[in-house]
This record gives structure tokens, sequence and C-alpha cells, in this order.
DNA sequence: CGCGTGATTGAACGATTTCAAAAGATGTGG
DNA sequence: CCACATCTTTTGAAATCGTTCAATCACGCG
């Protein structure tokens, strides 16, 4: 049952490294300028209560693959991306690993139970990130109740795509979780304004077949089968070309 | 795939019947000496601001297997359970069920992305709930920041079982997912102060199986088996006694 | 007592995993 | 710029776990 899922642990944190990796620096734009904003928690600000947000962020980096916290961590932290992906995910004991999603730039994440994470999440591709330390962050929720709004609103979203993931586990077939996969992270990257033609695909296939529930080999088969029907075409460098949506969207369903 | 999961479909909405029935009309208590209320989200509320929350409450009642509210319903309402059990599900459109989690007393539900509800709740025993016009209780949330992070922290800790649960479904064998589940469900009585033993199990085996990703037959066989190890023990009435706890834990995490 | 529903059990089938190997990519150093 | 080593992806074949189909059992009720 998914053993192989043990090798995407390994892929998931390759080499242990946590903390950021302070690489490349480029250009740190003042959140005024911040291209994630209109889509972010940050859209309910005014530029005044923007300004007490400016104040007690600070911009992290991290390269592919290192981990931003592991779950069981204590939870001092809050993330904003603003460029880059991440995985969320949860492991058992002996090294079965489920996705539990994709981050993409304007995610908020790092919202705790007691105290404590409860998942780890590592960068797919290099990663920056808007950092907040718990306490002062949440002192401004108290402050502007429409923040506190706009993550309720985002934290009911993601449970409401918790739950689209719990069906597409529970109740799909390989090739229809596959669709869903493709079709979903197409709207994703839609959200955010950029192409998804050719849809790129930053994580390697143990990931989705972690997120899905999959072997990589079965992942590997179904975009070989969606292919051979016409739904989608593979391009090099892990992009895609979604050229039957009405397809997809019918095996997705299950139709 | 999960085709006999549209069984439990029906078991779910039996007879397609909406909306409260005052039956058995027993005692309406007041919110102050409300039984629920140090586990729900009203806890977070100071005696002036119950009153508040008391002004705009309506107790509505269910019978088992009546629908609260269905997937995509326009969301004008939010809920708290006070008695009885519901399930909150979400169906593809060839029937095929996924149940997304169990609700006890205690626990709020109805929040909603873009105006709709994102899952069908239906009552598996006879069920009380507090109902909220959802204008009216926004309004105390912007009014009372306890009650709204209250309301983000339950919301935060859904989405960690939500997390949880895929990993169950994406990851775990039937043994361990139903071994998973009777602790899961064991550990939820317990939070309300009643005995779990024996542990009461009001939902049937379908709906056991549509939570857990599996047909009501192999939930059925995942019964036997764990009686057989000296697990648990069925009794009658859908109750079970947890014999080894310890061994229980084991299976589910696939020790 | 017979009927209807839900739970259990049995046997055959099938989708996905597992194991194994080949093919493609990526990166390093000479 | 190429050769080599490593890692990822793909493909094939066998094994497995869970589903499906079908029959039996258990319980509650008229």
């Amino acid at each position: 049952m998914g053993t192989r899922g043990a090798s995407g642990s390994k892929a998931g944190n390759r080499d242990g490294n946590i903390g950021p990796t302070v690489s490349g620096a480029a250009k740190i734009l003042p959140c005024g300028r911040c291209p994630v904003r209109p889509l972010a928690v940050c859209a309910a600000l005014s530029p005044d209560q923007l300004g007490a947000l400016a104040k007690i962020v600070r911009t992290l980096r991290y390269a592919a693959h290192e981990t931003v916290f592991h779950e069981a961590d204590e939870a001092d932290s809050l993330f904003i991306i603003t460029s880059g992906v991440a995985s969320v995910s949860k492991y058992l004991p002996n090294g079965r690993r489920q996705v539990a999603g994709f981050l993409y730039p304007s995610d908020f994440f790092g919202l705790a139970v007691a105290g404590c994470y409860a998942n780890s999440v590592s960068a797919v591709t290099d990663l920056t990130v808007c950092h907040f330390v718990r306490t002062q962050f949440e002192a401004l929720l108290y402050a502007f109740p429409k923040l506190e709004m706009s993550v309720l609103g985002q934290s009911s979203h993601e449970l409401a795509e918790a739950q689209e993931q719990m069906l597409l586990l529970g109740r799909k077939s390989a090739l229809e979780r596959l669709a869903s996969f493709l079709l979903m992270i197409s709207g994703r990257v839609r959200r955010n304004g950029q192409s998804d033609s050719p849809l790129w695909l930053p994580m390697n296939r143990s990931d989705i077949g972690d997120y899905l529930g999959l072997s990589t080999e079965t992942t590997s088969r179904g975009f070989g089968r969606l292919e051979q029907i016409g739904a989608i075409q593979r391009l090099r460098d892990a992009r895609v070309e979604l050229l039957d949506r009405g397809m997809l969207q019918d095996i997705s369903e299950g139709v």
C-alpha cells in the first residue's frame, strides 16, 4: 500500500535542510508594490493598515527541496508565498507520504492547532515568502477585522479544497484523479494571472503520485494514457498542453 | 471504483426531505445553560456577548436521514450542533459519495465559499442545531474578535483533520483506515465528555465505507478482522468495545 | 411468521501496486 | 564539449488488495 510513497518522502525533503537559504537575493518589493497583494489576504487592508503589516514582515528565500517547517514543529511563524511553489505533506511513521496540497504565490500558510504545525511544508521550486512572527500577526488580526475575515475566507476555501481532495482520494480512479489534478493546477495558475498553455508542472511524478494517492508508476501511466487519447500532450521541461479540457473535465467527474 | 458508494448516497438522503422537522420538541435551553457551550465557538464569549448571540439564534431539529443543506445551495445559514450526529458529504455526478466527516455536538458548520455550500450535511441521528442567519452571525464576528478567533481556530482544526483524512485515504490500507476511524470517533466522543466504552457508532456501514473510501463489504470484513485479532468486540445496537487501543493505534499508523 | 433492510460472508474479477529493467534527463569534471 | 554517474520517468510482467456480484444471515416489525 503505497510503500513507494517513501521515495516521495525522500524527494520532498532530500537533504533535511531547514531554514531559508538567502541566495541570489533579488529585489525585495515593499508591500505597496507587491505583485501578489491583490490576491493574498493583504488585499483586505487599507494603505495605512498595510503599513502596519509591512513593519512586521520579513522576506525569506528557500531553495528547491528545502523544508520551511516540519510537522509538530513549534508553530511560531506564518507565511505568504510571493514566488515559487511549495508542497504541504504529512507522513506515516513508515515513511509513506501524502501531499495535502501545493501552494502558489499569494497562498497563506502556517495556521496551527495547539501550538504545533499539523503538516510539513517544503519548497518544490525556489521559493520566496513573506514571514510573520505569529504573535505579531495575531495582534494585527485583532486590530484589523477585515484581515481576519480574509484569513478566515482563505481558510474556508482551503477546507473546501481539502474536501474536494477527499472525494478524489476516496472515490476516483487513477485516470480521474490525474485529470482532476491537471484542471486544478491549471485553474490555480490562471487565477494568478499566469499562462497555463503550456501548463508547467514543477512537481515531479513522485510529488504528484503522493498528492493523488498513487504510485509514481501509475501516475506516469496515467499521463501516457491521457496523451494517447488526445486529452493532453507532454512537452519537454515538465510542461503539458491541455488539448481537450472538455474531455479532461468529463474524465475528472467520472462521466 | 466505489460504485457501491451510490447506495450510501441513498442512505444519506433517503427521502430528499429538506428543512427541519420540529418533532418531539423537547426543552430548548437558553445559551447560558447550553451543555455544549464550553466546547463550542460560543465559549469565547462573555455573558453579555452571549446575550447578543442568544438574540439571533434559533433552534432547529432534524430527523435522522434528513438533509440540513445540499452542496451548491445558497449558503445563508450557519449552524452549531447541540445534540445528535451529522455527516458532511460530497458527490460525484455518477452518484459515488465521499463522506468528508462526521459532526458531533459543539461542532460548527456552514462556512461557505463564494456564497454556496461546498458540501451536503445530513442528519445521521435525530439532530438538534443552533441556527444563525449568516449576515447576522457575520456582524457578530466583526463585533467580537474573540468569536472570530474561535471560529478561525475551529476552522484550522478542521483543516488539520481534513489533511489527516487525506493521509488516510491516500496512503492507508483498509484495516489501517478502520482502526484510525475507531480511534478518531472514540476521541471525538471523549472530548464531548461522553463514554466510549462501549463506543456507539450511529452511522451505518455504508456511511463508514463512504468516509473511509471503501466498499461496505470491505468495511464489514475489516470489523470482522479487528474482532478476530482481539482489537475490538462487536456488540449489539451498533456498539463496539475497543479492547486493545494500543493494537488499534499501531495498526492505524501502519506499524 | 413472513417480509424488508442492513450486515456479513464467499468467490471471481480487476485496478493498482510492486518489482525489475530500460530509456531519458541532468549535472560534473576532465 | 563529451563521458560518466545519478536521478527521474517510462515501460513490462507478476502479485496483491479491494471491489464486485451473489448468496446468506440477523434483526425489527407488521
